[in-house]
DNA sequence: GTCTATACTAGGATAGAC
DNA sequence: GTCTATCCTAGTATAGAC
């Protein structure tokens, strides 16, 4: 009885699915380009092609569309960290994260929140699906860095937390997209100065 | 004749400069604490003490106190700079301005405003006055910056302003913010954490 | 769950008197 | 140059029909 109705359930949950995968690619790129102020829910609606109506009636808010498209480029992120090999020393896999999360920022998948924002800070630390995969992804970066620091290889003198705010920091530094802006760089070159003032220092080893 | 009235227009115009200083202050700490697009032009007359319409007979838009903001604490940058010993050698006095531009960020004194906002931009890139001050102060550090790689104190494998536009970038690195938010370490030692990740970088020496 | 149409508010900017 | 009062657009959110 109910096996003969699950094909239509799932059908129509895939369809919703789809039609939410679509919301949250459209705000990801809109945040990627110019932010969460500065990104409307009406250009969202446009670029999703639907009422806006009709988007809140997917998400109840404009905060939660943005919450959305942080937890998707965060399980993108935790995917991203599971390819990795375990047999891959710590500091090899987060310089690869890095320079994952890099190309990922040039080529405009990104997504930037305002760190100031109150009331957007308020909804992402009521947001249980956001605070799981931070967390997923936080503890597996933590140990890596711990491991790190324990074999000398990162700088056992920081907090294992500074480690990783830098980390985090360098997936959202405006100094990439100013050297794009530029022109007269490829991205790859851009990745690997980035890299190195990250993991090297500016200073000449 | 002209002398018996220059101080009495030079009296006024030294309130005019006052009043234009109280309101940059302002904008400043508003800008600091908020950034740009969370500050309302009603908060700063309300921060001033004086009426919304008045506040726009000394500046013709939000755009241009948020200019005159950065105007300022370009200024103050230079004139740090100028404090320098010039027997230093060019890294201790890069290391020397981050370590302050920090100090400035910690104070609530470091306005930061959104690398993407455009009407922001071509305001900014409109502006002679911010233009003069930015590029003084660019040329200062890219003498010393290229003084510094020379020397091979700082790697010369990096383009001179990609190092320009990193120890721009700690000026307003959110990790200081984060950090300071735990609360669990003083001002000084988070400023020594992040100096160290900049000029030392990450891995171990 | 999608639409059109609209409510409501915040916030940048201005009018006009003094 | 300062004020009070107001304009007006943009933008979040919702009502109500289908």
């Amino acid at each position: 009885m109910r096996s003969s109705l699950q094909p239509k359930i799932s059908f129509k949950q895939q369809m919703l699915q789809a039609r939410e995968e679509a919301i949250v690619q459209t705000v990801n790129r809109l945040l990627a380009e110019k932010g969460f102020d500065a990104m409307t829910v009406d250009e969202v609606a446009l670029g999703v092609g639907i009422a806006k109506a009709s988007l809140y009636k997917h998400f109840p808010s404009k905060e939660d569309l943005a919450a959305a498209a942080m937890v998707r480029v965060l399980q993108r992120t935790r995917d991203f960290l599971q390819t990795l090999p375990a047999t891959d020393a710590p500091l090899l896999k987060l310089q690869a994260l890095v320079r994952w999360a890099m190309q990922v920022q040039l080529a405009g998948e990104m997504p930037s929140l305002p760190s100031q924002n109150s009331s957007l800070r308020a909804n992402l630390m009521g947001n249980n699906a956001y605070l799981d995969v931070l967390v997923q992804v936080s503890d597996q970066l933590g140990g890596w860095i711990q491991a790190a620091q324990t074999a000398g290889q990162i700088n056992p003198q920081l907090p294992a937390v500074a480690v990783l705010y830098t980390l985090y920091a360098r997936a959202c530094d405006p100094v990439l997209g100013f050297l794009q802006a530029g022109g007269q760089h490829s991205n790859e070159q851009i990745i690997e100065w980035v890299l190195s003032t990250c993991f090297d220092g500016l200073i000449a080893r």
